[in-house]
DNA sequence: GCGTCGACTTGAGCGTACGAGA
DNA sequence: TCTCGTACGCTCAAGTCGACGC
């Protein structure tokens, strides 16, 4: 259905404080006094939807659904509210925060701001307040610190160095002080070898002499690091080839810290497949095993379950077969179901569950229409005439010509096909090899250097002035709070740039235009006005069951969307980001029975569950990717379920060697000691089939993750990337810290994290002026040794009474004291170690992407809870977009473990 | 039981602003 | 003040995984 848009906009403001998002109260009466205080601002507006509300939410918030951080009733008049600082922030920081902290502009003078003012009037909005948090960690992140099956593969594998937890402090009242999120929360290096493959430095740095001839037992004491690889290799081949139980809303279901999940599927909920072999089994809490084998501790764990869950935290699971004998008849009714879909017991993702109550937003901003630039391009040598619409496309290619894509055939083909039908048949141009672009692409650099060129002020009245056209566009509010909209742009043309080989590459990406788009948005909100004059957005919904505010058709994929969410700010994003972790957290108290059951089925006389035994392991020790199966117009990439027979090589006695082209198209290689009866399954799967052929040709994602929710509730095989990945550095962070200065502290963090990057194999391409950036520093510290060497010839001189010698240039040196030039050859050695040092850091992270594993694996609340404990600044770990993000898990505990 | 759809997260690359050092 | 390097923030591609319908 076509809507036509109305001519109004749903707010717009000049708020001076949109650096932050405002906070507001988030709760039942508020969300229904939201919905009235929308309609009272709404229009009658023309372009409603015709009843699409999409699916009826049932689920509503509890009563006690508030934060406790919004929990405090305070109404604050809808100006700034007061600045809000964390208590791990420094001074600086914290003027920085507070210039961003969550406001609700008294300058917004239009609907949003009378929605915000009437909020106001109803103490619907809460001060943003600075309190001690109610909550705590309970014993359980205490009791961790003794549980081995806790901790990665990583730390349990390895033989830690013994510098302990021991500095870990108790709060400085200053660290009582806690930073009030803006979300509801209750609860709260360098290696010398970097030439070698990412994997290949891992083990070489961690691994603490592993061997094959080792035994497994000593092996499993090594960090997963370490067992990522021994003399593999990691590059990257670029170019050539929920809510688990609970609903999601309420950020505050349970204090973050001892969060147990205590609400387990029950057995009737299990399904009827598993009535046979129900077990009771717990999550795991402690385990005083850690001087035991790995090995030795899974046959532990596997005999004492029924023994220890009498004891510890129990859940009501359905476990895997492993875990007990059936019958006949119910392993036929296992074969049934066992590797069916998900039970459904906990949808994870939230599905048809109410995300919000009210959504006020003002649609998407478009690119501007494309201004032809004349500048003709040669064809056969001679320049041609181009329509706008032909040299919008040409020009996109033309801008490309630095790049790789240009030595890609697929992506000229595809370009070719696209521009061709755009030039039309009886167009001069016949053939891509006799146009030449140049002309244009010299325009283009022009430009470029005009911009550059542009004076400061130039520069700012243009970031302004976009700044002021966008601003409406950056903000939504969701249940009456401001929130900040991630990509408010519409996609512009341009031509497909899919990484790899992937098979669309060069397609022309048109022009995404309103008619396109799909647009969310509350029931009584304003429908958004459509940017573009005469045109009208494809259909409106109020589907409050997702959190998407539009989308769109991906012209490449069609079958595919383009989403536009709230940035990863907002606290829906917050919240759903606090629930992975939390299911990560779980996975922790369940993964010790989780790897006893896939030990034992490694040798299951079932092929599908050997298989998903040893995919399992795979995941686990490896941290794969799940694989899903992927169409034939995308990239030939594969994930553990998709590693092709040639993928792995069987290497006597029992290594494996991993070479293949994961997401985004990077090569993995890595070589790895595996468990003989690993090593021996691979064999067999591999066994009278082609390279070309699945390995794990029983096996896909969903069977996989129906057999790990069988396991635990709502566990996936990605849950095994957070789950190690932020208990790596929990462990790494705890056992490595020293008391030293910030700055050293730091450097263990920064460490701890790249080996996170590395188990999850997070690469970055090697910068273009790497080479030249480690020339100049060589050349400065051959410069500094050459001066060092002269220092001291001087001082020998000086210290017989003799004046220095002349310099390089033959002019006599300042006569100095001899404690004048040995202050002076200090001073030079501080500065070679500093420059060898951080040449090494360069070098050593020319590949590794730190980055992506903070923002996506590892648990903001780590991070927080160890700066608390040794008093680094988080913004020395965290900046500003990050800090922003974790809003949620600032407050927690100083002796939070993960 | 399976394929597809839909909604979301994860991820690398790129341009740019900013800060350090010359 | 200029240059250079880096971190940040943004962009959009490419994953994961649950729901749904046949």
């Amino acid at each position: 259905m076509a809507v036509e848009a109305p001519s109004k906009h749903v707010f717009d403001y000049d708020d001076e404080d949109d650096d932050g998002p405002v906070v507001f109260k988030r709760s039942n009466t508020s969300s229904s006094k939201q919905n009235q205080l929308n309609s009272e601002v709404k229009k009658a507006s023309s372009q409603r939807s015709d009843g699409q509300s999409g699916r009826q939410a049932s689920s509503v918030r509890a009563p006690n659904g508030q934060n406790s951080v919004a929990q405090t009733n305070k109404s604050i008049p809808p100006s700034k509210s007061p600045p809000i600082r964390s208590p791990i922030l420094s001074p600086k920081s914290s003027n920085s925060s507070s210039k961003a902290s969550p406001v609700v502009s008294s300058k917004a003078s239009t609907s949003f701001n009378d929605q915000s003012k009437q909020a106001s009037k109803q103490n619907k909005f809460t001060a943003v307040k600075e309190e001690k948090s109610p909550i705590k960690c309970t014993d359980e992140t205490n009791s961790d610190d003794d549980d081995d099956d806790s901790k990665p593969l990583s730390a349990r594998l390895k033989g830690i160095s013994s510098q302990g937890n021991k500095g870990v402090s108790t709060s400085t009242p200053a660290q009582s002080q806690r930073f009030v999120p803006k979300i509801e929360v209750k609860g709260s290096a360098e290696d010398p070898d970097d030439d070698a493959p990412l994997s290949a430095r891992f083990s070489t740095k961690s691994n603490t002499g592993t061997s094959s001839s080792k035994p497994y037992g000593s092996h499993e004491k090594k960090p997963l690091a370490s067992k990522i690889q021994q003399n593999g290799s990691i590059m990257k081949v670029k170019q050539q080839k929920s809510s688990m139980l609970s609903d999601k809303r309420p950020l505050d279901k349970g204090n973050s810290s001892d969060q147990s999940y205590a609400k387990k599927p029950k057995i009737s909920d299990t399904p009827t497949m598993m009535k046979t072999k129900q077990v009771t089994v717990k999550a795991e809490k402690d385990d005083e095993d850690d001087h035991i084998p790995i090995s030795q501790r899974i046959k532990k764990s596997v005999s004492s379950v029924s023994k220890a869950s009498s004891v510890k935290q129990k859940a009501t699971k359905v476990v895997s077969s492993s875990f007990k004998k059936i019958n006949k008849k119910s392993k036929k009714d296992m074969k049934k179901s066992k590797y069916s879909k998900s039970t459904k017991l906990s949808p994870s993702s939230g599905d048809g569950q109410k995300k919000w109550s009210t959504l006020v937003h003002n649609g998407v901003i478009f690119p501007p229409p494309y201004k032809p630039h004349g500048v003709k391009m040669l064809y056969d040598g001679r320049p041609v005439d181009l329509t706008p619409e032909q040299e919008e496309v040409a020009t996109m290619f033309a801008v490309m010509q630095e790049t790789d894509y240009m030595s890609k055939p697929q992506f000229k083909k595809n370009f070719w096909e696209d521009w061709s039908k755009l030039l039309g048949r009886n167009h001069v141009i016949k053939s891509l090899d006799k146009c030449d672009f140049t002309p244009i692409y010299e325009w283009h650099l022009q430009e470029k250097e005009k911009k550059k060129q542009m004076s400061s002020e130039e520069k700012k009245a243009l970031k302004e002035e976009k700044l002021m056209q966008e601003e409406k566009y950056m903000w939504a509010i969701v249940d009456g709070v401001k929130e900040k909209v991630g990509n408010f742009r519409v996609e512009p043309p341009g031509l497909f740039r899919g990484r790899g080989e992937h098979p669309k590459m060069g397609k022309l990406k048109r022009r995404i235009r309103p008619c396109d788009i799909t647009i969310n948005i509350g029931k009584d909100a304003p429908i958004p006005e459509c940017p573009i004059p005469g045109e009208r957005w494809k259909d409106i919904k109020h589907d409050n069951t997702v959190t998407w505010l539009a989308f769109w058709n991906d012209p490449i994929n069609p079958k595919e969307f383009k989403y536009v969410f709230l940035a990863a700010s907002s606290s829906l994003k917050g919240q759903s980001d606090k629930e992975k972790y939390e299911k990560a957290r779980l996975l922790k108290d369940y993964i010790k029975n989780i790897r006893a059951a896939y030990t034992k089925d490694f040798t299951a006389k079932d092929v599908t569950k050997r298989q998903i035994a040893v995919a399992t392991y795979l995941i686990d020790k490896l941290a794969l990717r799940a694989g899903n199966e992927k169409d034939d117009d995308e990239a030939d990439t594969v994930g553990c379920c998709t590693l092709k027979v040639g993928n792995v090589e069987c290497i006597p006695p029992n290594k494996l060697k991993f070479d293949f082209l994961g997401k985004d198209s990077i090569q993995y290689v890595n070589t790895v000691e595996v468990e003989l009866p690993v090593y021996k399954a691979i064999g067999q799967f591999q066994t009278g089939k082609r390279k070309s052929d699945d390995l794990f040709d029983e096996l896909d994602t969903s069977k996989l993750n129906a057999h790990l929710k069988e396991l635990m509730p709502g566990l996936t095989a990605k849950v095994f990337r957070t789950y190690n990945a932020s208990i790596t550095l929990d462990d790494m962070l705890n056992k490595e810290t020293k008391d030293g200065d910030v700055a050293e502290k730091v450097v263990i963090y920064q460490r701890a994290n790249k080996e996170v990057a590395i188990i999850c194999n997070h690469q970055r391409s090697i910068s273009k002026s790497h080479s030249a950036q480690m020339s100049r520093l060589t050349e400065k510290i051959t410069e500094l040794k050459g001066l060092l060497k002269e220092l001291k010839t001087d001082l020998d001189r000086a210290k017989k009474g003799k004046p220095p010698l002349k310099d390089a240039d033959g002019k006599q040196k300042r006569n100095l004291t001899p404690e004048a030039i040995e202050k002076k050859i200090a001073q030079t050695n501080v500065k070679i170690e500093k420059m060898e040092r951080d040449m090494q850091t360069k070098e050593d992270l020319k590949t590794v992407a730190l980055g992506t594993s903070k923002i996506n694996y590892l648990d903001p609340r780590i991070t927080v809870a160890w700066c608390k404990r040794h008093e680094v600044p988080i913004e020395k770990i965290f900046n500003k977009s990050l800090l922003a993000k974790f809003a949620w898990a600032m407050d927690v505990d100083p002796d939070f473990r993960f």
